[in-house]
This record gives structure tokens, C-alpha cells and sequence, in this order.
DNA sequence: AGGCGGTGGTTCACATGTCAACCAACGGCT
DNA sequence: AGCCGTTGGTTGACATGTGAACCACCGCCT
């Protein structure tokens, strides 16, 4: 591996025009439910998964799970969520190290009035631009992509194809 | 607009498997940048800049357009790479009232070795996997995205087209 | 029973990003 | 020259993310 295959300009047009979307798309989304309903990307991805677990309630590590999150990031985000009364903590009955995060009320209230508003920008902003075949195309590279960088993660180099 | 459009079952599983993609990638690629050379992700894109850059100088504000970063931000991590003797910064001489911002040796060094291991983390991660017609809708899509959210930031809420 | 590695969670120290306030210099205008 | 709105940049207070250390409890094993 002594030579650099360095992107052609197909390649680098295709990447940066990713990540600057990437880029766009996040912070876009994410300064309109702050400036609107007052919640944070973070706060939103907490309170829809707690809002369709049974009874709004859910243990840490498996919130966790579902969000990709470290548990230290969740630990640390869910107390400040407590604060503003978003969620709560209570004891877990069946394992007395644990706990079980539940979504308050206006927590509730708060992604009701969220959720609409959000789906409602995600579409403007990149749904309703696409053709199925698009659509398709993002969905199959997304798939890739993510089985792609769990084999690299799990220690395993990628076959070089000069070998 | 009374009733909501939620993400249909298509929407949905591209919606989710580009976030998901999403989130992977630029996890992946910070560590990659991180464990290898000590660079994180917004280290690299200023060295990359600056490193292209004629004398590998530029003006702040130009940098900031570049990466399209808030000033305060640039301000706050060009001092961070400052003590780390990444780049340095000197007096304009046309303009008293700015800087011009320097990349050092040491940056140019590590921008190096980082550079061709970043191409191949993106390779391998991505671009390699991609058909050339899946690498042009990523770009014709990106595109889009990124035009529509300009639009949408310019204060033009787009038409509704049940009006 | 009692030892013990693994698990669920929290906490601390620290890196990074954001917003608003601030300051000095620029440059156009009278 | 002198005023004044704009621009380039820094700063401080604060919100958020990360990694390691820590703690209590679980559950298995003898």
C-alpha cells in the first residue's frame, strides 16, 4: 500500500455535497425545534422513543440501545432533562441498580406539538425533493454503509483487493 | 394545514437508514482521525483548508466561509490548535483590525500523514462500495438539499401545494 | 454462605460548540 | 477632520459530549 487512491472528481463531488447536506440538514432541523418547541435534536430522539415505549417508560441501557448513545452521554442528558421536567427517574422494582426513565406530561404535551412540526420540516427539507428511485437509492446506501462500518469496527481490516 | 402527512413506510426507512449512516460515518471517521493521528475531524478541515490555502495563510473570515462555521466557533478552536502548535496567528498588515492565520510546520507534517489515511477511511467506509449511478444521486440529491434549505433559510417557507 | 466477574448507572474533569456582549478598526459620508 | 454604521475578531458564561473512575448490585459458581 504504498500509493494514495485520492477521490477523482466524481468521487469528491459525491462526498462533499454528502456532507454538506449532512451538515445542513442537522443543524437546520435542529435550530427548528429549538427555536419552536424549545427541545434540543437530543431532547426530541429521547422523548419519541420514550413516547412509543409502553407507558412512556423505559430502563437507561435500553434507551440507550435504541439511541446509540454512551452511557455516560444519557446519564448526564437525562439529568437535565429531570430538571426541566421532561422525564423522571424512578427505581427499578426488578433490578435495584437500575432505573427506569418515564416521560412526564409536558413531556408528552411537548412531543405532540414536536412531532408534526418536525416530520412536517423533514419533508420540506428533503422527502418530498425526492423521486422513489431516490429514495431507494438512499435507503440501500444507508444499509450499506452502516454494515459496511460495523464489519470495520469489529476489528476487521477489509480485504485489500491488490493482495 | 390541519391534518398531518406523517413519513410513509418507504419515507420512513430511508429517513432513518440515512441518519443512521449518517451518524456511523462521521463517528467513525472522528475516531479514525482521532486514535491514528491525534486530529479531530474539525482539526483536519482546518488544516485541509489552510494547507491548500496559498503560504498556507488565510484571513479568518475566509476560513470561516470555507467551513462555514460561526466566528465564535473559529475564534475558540484556532486557539485550542494555537497551543498545540498546529498554526499560528500574525497581525494583518492590511487590515489592523484582523488576523491571518498561519498553518505551521508541525500542522503540515500531521495534515500529511492524516490526509491519505482519511482518503482511505472514506473509501473503505464508503465511496468504495457505491455504483457510479448510486455516487450520482447522492450528488444530484445532496445538491437539492442543499439548495432547498438555502431557500428555507432565506425566509421563504415554500409552497404549499394545497393552497 | 460467600466470593467475584460483569452490568447498570453516576460522577468528575475536560474538550468542544453556542450565544451575546464587547472592542477596535474600517470606510463612507458630510 | 469627525461621525457612525458595519465588519473582523475575541471573550465569558453556559450547554453539551467524552472517557475514565467509581459504586452498588446481579447472578453464577463453589
Amino acid at each position: 500500500m504504498t500509493e494514495v487512491r485520492w477521490l477523482d472528481e466524481r468521487e469528491q463531488r459525491a462526498w462533499r455535497s454528502l456532507m454538506v447536506m449532512q451538515d445542513g440538514l442537522s443543524e437546520f432541523l435542529d435550530r427548528q425545534l429549538r427555536t419552536r418547541c424549545g427541545l434540543s435534536d437530543a431532547d426530541y430522539q429521547v422523548l419519541a422513543h420514550l413516547s412509543e415505549a409502553p407507558d412512556g417508560r423505559l430502563r437507561p441501557f435500553a434507551l440507550g440501545g435504541l439511541l446509540r448513545w454512551e452511557k455516560s452521554r444519557l446519564s448526564q442528558h437525562l439529568g437535565r432533562m429531570e430538571k426541566r421536567d421532561l422525564v423522571v427517574r424512578e427505581r427499578c422494582l426488578t433490578d435495584q441498580r437500575g432505573s427506569v426513565v418515564v416521560i412526564t406530561g409536558r413531556g408528552r404535551e411537548l412531543i405532540e406539538v414536536a412531532a408534526p412540526q418536525h416530520v412536517a420540516d423533514v419533508r420540506s427539507a428533503i422527502i418530498d425533493l425526492l423521486t422513489p428511485a431516490e429514495m431507494r437509492t438512499l435507503e440501500a446506501v444507508g444499509d450499506k454503509v452502516r454494515a459496511r462500518l460495523e464489519q470495520l469496527e469489529s476489528g476487521n481490516p477489509g480485504i485489500d483487493p491488490t493482495e
